[in-house]
This record gives C-alpha cells, sequence and structure tokens, in this order.
DNA sequence: CATTGAAATCAACGCCTGTTGACTTCACGA
DNA sequence: TCGTGAAGTCAACAGGCGTTGATTTCAATG
C-alpha cells in the first residue's frame, strides 16, 4: 500500500504543489512552525522530495514568499488614478479578498516578523516598488516618508483584519473601510505633512 | 568552578530575571525561536530553575508578556484629553521611546503573530482598554471601530517603524510623526466616518 | 529496445527542544 | 539549634527538527 517509488508520469507538478503547501502551512503557522515534514505531507510528497527543487528550509520559504505579481500591479495603479490613496486601498484590500492573494500575503506578513528573510522581502516590496508609485502618483517630495506612512495604515488594518481578527474589523465590509481608509493615505501621499 | 548547588541568599532576584530574559529574547527573535536554555542562561540560572516558577513555556511566556501597565495609563489618558487622537498617538511613541517598554512591546506584538496566547492577549488590550477609554474619550456610537481603525493605524506604525525598520520611518523624530498622524487619529476617533 | 538520469521513497543521522526526576544546598520558623 | 521545604544544579528522557545517502522507478532519448 506504499507509494510506488520512482518517478512519476505527467507533467511536473510537484514544485508548485510544494510552493502552494509552504505558503499555506506558512500563513497558518508562520516559518518557525512550519515544518519540512508537514509542508511535505500537504503537498502529499516525501520531505526528502523537496530537496530536490530547493536546497534548504530557507530557500524554500523565499520561493514561496516571493511577493507576489499583485504587488506590482497595485504599484502600478497608483499611477495614472484620479485618487492614488483610493486606488491603494481599493487594490490592496480587494486583492486581499481573494484566497490565493490572501493566503500569499498573510504567510508573507506573518512571516516577516519573525524571520529576517521574509522580512527583507517585505522591505524590498516597500522601499522600491511603493515608492517609485508615489514618486510617479503623487507628491515626489519626501515620497519615501509618505509611501512608509501609507503602508503602515494599510498593513496595520490588513495584520489586525486578517491575523488577529479583531472585531468589528474584521467584519467590515471592504467597500465601507475604502471609505473610511482613503482620505488618510490621499492625505499621506500627497497632502501636507507639516514642518 | 561550578556553581553552588544550593538555595542562594538574599531576596528572590530569580523571578523577575526571568521574566526580564523572556522578554528580552522573544523581543528578540520571537516566542517560537526563543528557547527556555536560551532564557535561562540569559538570566543565569538553570533550565530547569525556570520550572519551579512557570510549569511550562507558554505560561512562562504568558507572565511575561502581560500587557504593561503603561497600557492602562495611555488608555486612561484619552479620557480626560483635549485632543484624545494626538494623545494617543503620543502616549504610545513616548511611551515606546522607554527601552524597558519597547522591550516589552516588541515582544508582545511580535509574538502575537505567531502565539494564540499573545494574539488573545493584545486583542484583550484593544477590545476592553481602548474600546473603553475611546467611549469615554470622544463618540460613543462605532466606539469598538474607531477605536480598531485607530489602533491599526499605531500599530502598523509601531510595526514598521520598530520591528520592520522601515526607512526613513525608522529614523523620523517622533515629534514630526505625533504631528502627522494626530490628525488621523482624531478624525477615526471622533470625525465623520461616512455611511 | 537499451541507456540514462531525473524524480521519488525510505531510513537514518545528529542536533535541539521542552520537560522531568534525583539530588543538593541553604534560609528560615519552632 | 534543628528540621523542613524552597531554591538550585545536573543529567537524562523522548520527540521533533532539518538534512542526507542509498536505492528504486520510470519518462525520455538514441
Amino acid at each position: 500500500m506504499n507509494k510506488p517509488r520512482g518517478r512519476r508520469p505527467g507533467p511536473g507538478t510537484t514544485e508548485p504543489a510544494i510552493l502552494a503547501a509552504t505558503r499555506e502551512v506558512v500563513a497558518e503557522v508562520g516559518v518557525e512552525r512550519a515544518s519540512m515534514r508537514e509542508i511535505a505531507a500537504r503537498a502529499d510528497v516525501d520531505p526528502a522530495a523537496i530537496y530536490r527543487f530547493f536546497a534548504s528550509k530557507d530557500e524554500l520559504v523565499a520561493a514561496a514568499l516571493r511577493p507576489p505579481d499583485v504587488a506590482a500591479e497595485v504599484a502600478a495603479g497608483l499611477a495614472d488614478a484620479d485618487e492614488p490613496g483610493r486606488a491603494m486601498v481599493a487594490g490592496v484590500l480587494t486583492a486581499w479578498d481573494d484566497p490565493e492573494v490572501r493566503q500569499h500575503l498573510t504567510a508573507l506578513v506573518r512571516a516577516a516578523f519573525t524571520n529576517e528573510l521574509a522580512a527583507e522581502m517585505l522591505r524590498e516590496v516597500f522601499t522600491t516598488r511603493i515608492v517609485g508609485a508615489v514618486e510617479l502618483a503623487a507628491q515626489p517630495d519626501d515620497a519615501a516618508l509618505r509611501a512608509s506612512l501609507a503602508a503602515s495604515q494599510v498593513i496595520g488594518l490588513a495584520l489586525l483584519r486578517e491575523i488577529l481578527a479583531i472585531e468589528p474589523l474584521a467584519n467590515v465590509s471592504t467597500e465601507r473601510l475604502v471609505e473610511i481608509i482613503a482620505p488618510t493615505i490621499e492625505r499621506y501621499l500627497g497632502g501636507d505633512l507639516g514642518p
């Protein structure tokens, strides 16, 4: 009743399955408690098989959490929006509504707080992609500060809403949240920040 | 050259030392990678000694991360402030400037994202203390929503500034940050939130 | 149809983890 | 001053971890 030992027929589905399983487990329990054995089990694969594709757990995690395309899309959407702040909030929140994206981002964010590699990845998303978009879309002055202020609100919101699941934040509709948060981001991106 | 085996003279300094060491290590590496052995070493104590005071690692962590008094102080300060939003931001940011408080809060927040116990503790701080203060200080309507919105901005800021150390946020002065963030919180606590 | 090498399983390695039990020392109340 | 029990150390346990080497199977190439 054991699995066959050798190579499998069909197209190479194993590597994607491993990556998806990694995101799944990391989103649930964080990097440190996401064991290779558990990841392998979810991908329905032997733990050793992972090492055919990734040299170490670190490398696997890095590959699995690599920022999703959606980050670039949202950033790009800022450039030619009437209200870049609203576009940013709406972009992130609606992206987050997609289960796959949600899992990916949850995994990335959760990992970032205990894992230096993931932290660096998240840092990179903000300091390159978002700062660049803000420079194009809004005030080029203080673009880095403006971008990180906006990011602080958006990440804080995502964290409390999705990971800590603080009520009533978790159950407010995306639409209403956009209405509430957009003016804040609008001000951070283009408004007066004082002296 | 080994340590003496028996009981030590003087007042009981061991338990506080263990708690402090726990916060120190957890703030640095998170709960999962904070090992009992490392904690014991920092407290200059045998690992088994920890079990004289705490039944398990979970219990130790729970005791060490128990929300600091400063949370209550800041919440209380909101009640009779002219601008509660500004008081909240200033309270949190200046509290965070104290190294001991910073370590405690960093440990708590970092833990909260991978550890259900710490998450529950953080949730409790927000849903009881902060919501209560907001009810007294600002609009009683939607107090829970207003409180969690404010918290999302403040936590997001603390996270990016202190844990991810995103530039330039990490190097902006506390005073300037208060000026920038206060209007946001003011609006969340007392302003119009739309439909 | 034979050869090759990628893909997969299995079993084990050494290490680190939280935790426990046995033993020892000493501060303190009677 | 004597007994008791709290406070400590030490050594070990069982279990989980990341990782590796040997082996097997089979798809693809000639």
